[in-house]
DNA sequence: AACTTAAATTGAACACTGTTTAATATGGCT
DNA sequence: AGCCATATTAAACAGTGTTCAATTTAAGTT
């Protein structure tokens, strides 16, 4: 069988995409094949690579779409009418809670390898910058005389906390004895930071 | 050829182990396979299965031995005669140093994953335990009368930034236009949170 | 309507992977 | 010298990512 021509190759990508997404619902990362995906949308392992580079290439077209996802998700609930620290809290918390509904997604933006030599591509690191924004916005109505460079600093040491915190908390690293919860740890990291920014 | 009782089966399984630790220092452990350890230490792959469960049980082992050496660089220059934010800083430093200079070692610690079912070992829970105390020691330096809960919090909330922070450093989801450097970024992590916690 | 062309799709191959197990060769014991 | 227990292997199984020659067919041309 050959041409058949019943997808365009930009329908065959997008129907990869859903199914690797699908199966990460169920399924780590690294239990997902091509051949599996090759299957699940009714075509041969030859066809992927004719729409993709590699693997590694398919993924990261998953983790596009994840990245978006979290971006919209983390900006759920932020208002100017709250206050900067409650936005921040917010953001942390929806953070947190994003990769605990999708792990498996979450774990891939964060563990993919693309193979030796080939760079990161520019819309990943467009992407994260998409969030910092939203943090430096935070931080900028909280002190409005802070330099930039000091927001920018202090933005990447807030989100450092918060990020650290999921991974750890998602591999039972973190935790003794039910101390306590990690939406008050995120919370308190949020409201500690704040604190002493106000007071230097 | 068999039976050749060359090395007891401790001996065999701290070989394979050294192999891997040998091979990490060029190779992500992604790419480190039985057969490639196995050939290394001058026997077959079977072999490798009479001392080890299975791929994963072999590469905890070498987890073990890299969280003891990364105790032992967390604790290298602490001391009470120093500040406990000297000394934690110190720790923040060491930490991040040790991923540097053994990234794949530290990175197979963290993203190792065990077959479904099995549970984590508890020597990894001790030595995780064991970090944490050094942090709490110095915590309860700061303020002799925190509450034993707050302290442990507080270990948990300044750990997870050290953590976030090197982990993103390590793939490049931290910096834009060299802003600063990461050890700025972690004594300024440290000394925010040192600073909160005597206000409050 | 027949013929050519270009390309979409496949199947099969290659060199690997982790894991299991039956066969084997040998060191130590009687 | 002969036996046995066992350390070790070779080979098999079912998978993996990736490549590419071969094929089939839709569309374009005459």
């Amino acid at each position: 069988m050959a041409r058949r021509n019943q997808h365009t190759k930009e329908e065959i990508q997008h129907l990869a995409i859903q199914a690797v997404e699908t199966m990460l619902h169920q399924l780590h990362h690294e239990a997902i094949s091509t051949r599996m995906v090759a299957k699940a949308i009714g075509y041969t392992v030859g066809t992927l690579y004719t729409v993709f580079k590699h693997q590694a290439d398919m993924l990261l077209h998953v983790n596009a779409r994840t990245m978006d996802r979290m971006y919209l998700h983390c900006q759920r609930g932020i208002t100017d009418s709250n206050t900067p620290e409650h936005n921040l809290t917010l953001m942390a918390l929806s953070y947190h809670q994003f990769a605990l509904q999708e792990p498996n997604h979450w774990n891939l933006v964060f563990s993919l390898r693309l193979p030796e030599n080939e760079p990161i591509p520019q819309w990943q690191q467009a992407n994260i910058d998409q969030i910092f924004h939203l943090l430096e916005n935070e931080l900028t109505r909280l002190h409005p005389n802070m330099s930039q460079q000091t927001i920018q600093k202090n933005a990447r040491i807030l989100w450092s906390g918060v990020h650290g915190m999921t991974t750890l908390a998602l591999n039972n690293k973190l935790f003794i004895e039910g101390i306590t919860d990690i939406e008050t740890l995120l919370s308190n990291l949020v409201h500690q930071l704040v604190f002493s920014w106000s007071g230097a």
